[in-house]
DNA sequence: TATTTTATATGAATTACATTCATGTAAAAT
DNA sequence: ATTTTACATGAATGTAATTCATATAAAATA
């Protein structure tokens, strides 16, 4: 009879230990006795070993015996921790949450969004994905990671894009700047201008995009932040301009420092968006994070 | 489809992420790729979990089959382990030895006995149940002990008696004692005397069962000891008198403080015999034992 | 001690299910 | 675009686990 080791082998040892005898051990299995018989018959063939002393009549375990309860004792527990594991998994109790992100600023609202939701699901794995800059859209439909924060919805089968919010992205500039005169912003501004951005690719920058790229001007200078409260400070300090979101600069809005202006003459709107594959929407973590996203959204506009 | 987790799936996880996709983790199981496509399915059906990401072409585990892959690292590694001590057990290099002794001077001669056993078989479970007096046949047929020193061999079906040795039972008394002045001690000498005992029943001791029960004698008083060297002590100042296989007062013998003389004109002569399972005889380290005891047994009766 | 009861073993039949075979489908590579 | 490679799938097959019916043997009981 040839035969592995298998846990139904582990389950029954346990089951014949527990229930004190071959014949309880078959009720508690809900299997007959004579399975049973020829289970534990085929294993010690299996393994070479007499697993039961037969002389006395409940059977009792052998050395050897003892040795295999010995690991079914500390196996099964271990294969039922999995299962529920499992459970958490299928029901959306826990999964995980890989994050690519498109737009450099929108750390400054989704660290306090995913603050929040660690609290509420704190068996979710989370991680920000970093370097995802053209791959981010790939990365998600080969699973890579799970979320994309993207202002560029594309059509794409499997992914699902949920608009989140809308914003403005607006020239920034010391008070003291010529152009605090103006009423807005032209492209052809900038070719005189030192443009402070963050270190990322062009296409990744709403200014260059939206603005910039498509009317072909070139700034005077480019100096990168990766900070938001860093390219503020050299923008206060007047060695350089910048275009940020709306919800950004909302903070220093009202401050003397800086002139905010819009982009064109209708302003540059732009959408955002969670790009996420169309099955994850069903996991309620995945929902409840686009929910806490919005929130946290609204909550920066009304600044 | 009904189906557990089992070990065969621990492998073929393991397995397809050794090799790298399915195809070949089917090379490696000797099986096909139709076996593993199939069983991984079930896997899943049975789980509730996605355990392969299938939208890359060698399938990736997902973080569900991750998980199973840690499971199955911590888990084959024990059953394999499990074989070879089963291997041990079977070719008879590891074991349980666990002694009933029924003659309690024996630890003298055991206790160096097992020391030597002890380091050629490190992996043999040694033990020494105490409290068995009459039960020990009984346990060692239930496969309670493995081994029973004993000085009555029975005709019992299953159970062998290896001869070890034989061995005169002797009577000591200090050197001041009167008896010195006699040839041999007959039952009736002990009537007026302090006899000096192992603290066990009766009937294990030899100077009972071979002389003073048959002869219906009743010693003076009784006094009991633990160890071989404080009845000695006790016997040297006069307290008492004792009997003591040949063997127990041969470093004695020349010593001044003390007299020795066979029990009666002939002497009680007895033998000392090895009881185990006939089928335990073929296991390697049982034979061992009982030659390390026939040694040392040898190595007594020189001195 | 004989007898009944309880507990396990076993051979043959059955059932369940893992594997194979033949083939389909889809992603990568050329 | 085509070929190659990798996995999936339905039906057939074969193997092994389970059941059924019954034997055997140890414990309990009378």
């Amino acid at each position: 009879m040839k035969m592995h080791i298998e846990f139904r082998h582990l389950r029954t040892i346990r089951a014949i230990h527990d229930a004190g005898g071959v014949a309880r051990a078959a009720d508690l299995l809900n299997i007959t006795q004579s399975a049973l018989s020829h289970q534990i018959k085929g294993l010690e063939e299996q393994t070479g070993v007499e697993l039961f002393i037969r002389k006395s009549k409940p059977i009792r375990l052998s050395v050897a015996g003892q040795r295999l309860l010995k690991l079914a004792n500390k196996i099964l527990p271990e294969i039922d921790a999995l299962q529920s594991e499992f459970d958490d998994l299928r029901t959306g109790k826990s999964g995980r949450l890989h994050i690519a992100i498109e737009c450099h600023a929108c750390f400054e609202w989704l660290f306090p969004v995913l603050e929040k939701f660690r609290q509420k699901w704190p068996d979710v794995d989370i991680d920000i994905k970093p370097g995802l800059a053209f791959e981010a859209l790939p990365a998600l439909q080969k699973e890579n990671v799970d979320l994309v924060i993207s202002s560029d919805p594309e059509k794409l089968s499997g992914i699902t894009f949920t608009h989140l919010f809308d914003y403005k992205s607006v020239f920034v500039a010391s008070a003291k700047h010529p152009f605090s005169k103006k009423k807005w912003i032209e492209a052809s501004d900038f070719a005189t201008e030192t443009l402070i951005t963050y270190p990322v690719d062009r296409t990744r920058l709403d200014v260059f995009s939206q603005l910039l790229i498509p009317n072909k001007i070139e700034p005077a200078h480019i100096r990168q932040a990766d900070l938001t409260s860093i390219i503020l400070l050299l923008v206060a300090s007047d060695r350089g301009v910048t275009v940020l979101p709306d919800w950004v600069v909302s903070e220093i809005k009202n401050n003397s420092d800086y002139t905010v202006k819009p982009l064109k003459k209708t302003g540059v709107q732009r959408g955002l968006f969670a790009a996420t594959r169309t099955e994850c929407l069903d996991k309620p973590f995945m929902r409840n994070l686009i929910d806490l996203a919005g929130q946290e959204a609204g909550r920066l506009q009304k600044d």
